[in-house]
DNA sequence: CACACAATAGTGAACGCTCACTCACTTATT
DNA sequence: AATAAGTGAGTGAGCGTTCACTATTGTGTG
């Protein structure tokens, strides 16, 4: 039998290119067809709608980040040492696979509630390292669910502002620093 | 002649809350039609097309805001007491009108590139602020661009948090406290 | 005060078009 | 020969928009 993972990977990159590019409702089937090289209906070999194909897009590269995010985290003893290794991956991904980064922050309203909490999810690696830095009095007592958001949040909207196209000039490893630090001040630590 | 303002009134609640609910793409104009009690021609005597209603609903509601933001931010004389009045102004909007504040954080990706430097911007005056502060001295000099785009971004996170219905428990006047003194603590001051 | 009028708001069936998806068929690989 | 991948014209549903028509209301005229 026939071979279909490389054309599969190319209906991957594509979609997920022109839904970054286009948004994925304005984003249509025939327009992934021709972006990848292949007819309409090949699509459908590999996905059984264009909605089911935006979900698996989604949750495989979201479970994913979620998922290296948690090991890194495991491997530190400290909350500088786990924050400063999931801040730096982050940023890392973003340089290294800009679309997948900007795709995962487009789709995320959209995805975000079908996620079960069993699924590796780099919010909630966020949120159990500050929960355990606050558990271990590396962290000021406070609640929760706000801290990791602000975390994530300053992060997350420097991340977009390059994307929307604002000057952020300095280099990825000059950022993650900066954000590293900013994100002890949020936290207090 | 017939006054058509409680009917545009109508199409804009419906418009704005059914995009926020299902998207713009996957909001049909039969739907506003439906929700607003009216015939889909009666939407074309106020708007030119769906994707100008969109617009308009965007940015009216966008610069009104910013333009609140400048006034309330050109009344206080420190970079403290701007930050907290702007700060407060955007969380006591998000908890008076939920659903404009949804459209906006929604809309901006599609929207952000269309504006003019001229109409007020709720990002350029918070940017404004950050920037005035650093050229008194009571800001430490950094970026400018990251440094607005992280207070703007733990602000912003943690409303999100909300939307997506993440246990944020506080009332909007302690939320508001907790966010203005991250805010201080993210810029160094 | 009655009436004609102009101007705008409101209507909804109809239109042309694009969409996601299907299926009978062909091609490649084991 | 069996199996899965690839094809692309075809389909029907749903979309945004139009337009000929009706309803309402303020204004000028006698």
């Amino acid at each position: 039998m026939r071979d279909g993972s490389q054309t599969r990977e190319k209906i991957d990159r594509t979609a997920m290119r022109l839904f970054v590019e286009k948004g994925i409702a304005e984003t249509s089937v025939r327009d992934i067809a021709a972006g990848a090289g292949i007819a309409e209906g090949t699509l459908y070999r590999h996905y059984p709608s264009k909605e089911e194909l935006a979900w698996q897009l989604f949750v495989v590269n979201f479970t994913a980040i979620g998922a290296t995010l948690n090991e890194l985290q495991r491997a530190e003893k400290t909350i500088h040492a786990k924050l400063d290794a999931i801040i730096r991956h982050f940023c890392s991904v973003f340089e290294r696979d800009a679309v997948t980064f900007n795709y995962l922050f487009l789709a995320r309203h959209r995805h975000m509630l079908r996620l079960t909490p069993r699924q590796p999810n780099p919010y909630l690696v966020f949120r159990s390292v500050v929960r355990e830095g606050m558990a271990h009095g590396e962290i000021p007592k406070q609640d929760l669910d706000v801290a990791t958001s602000m975390v994530m949040g300053l992060i997350l909207q420097v991340i977009d502002a390059r994307i929307l196209g604002r000057r952020i000039p300095q280099d990825v490893e000059t950022l993650a620093d900066t954000l590293i630090q900013a994100s002890y001040r949020v936290l207090n630590i």
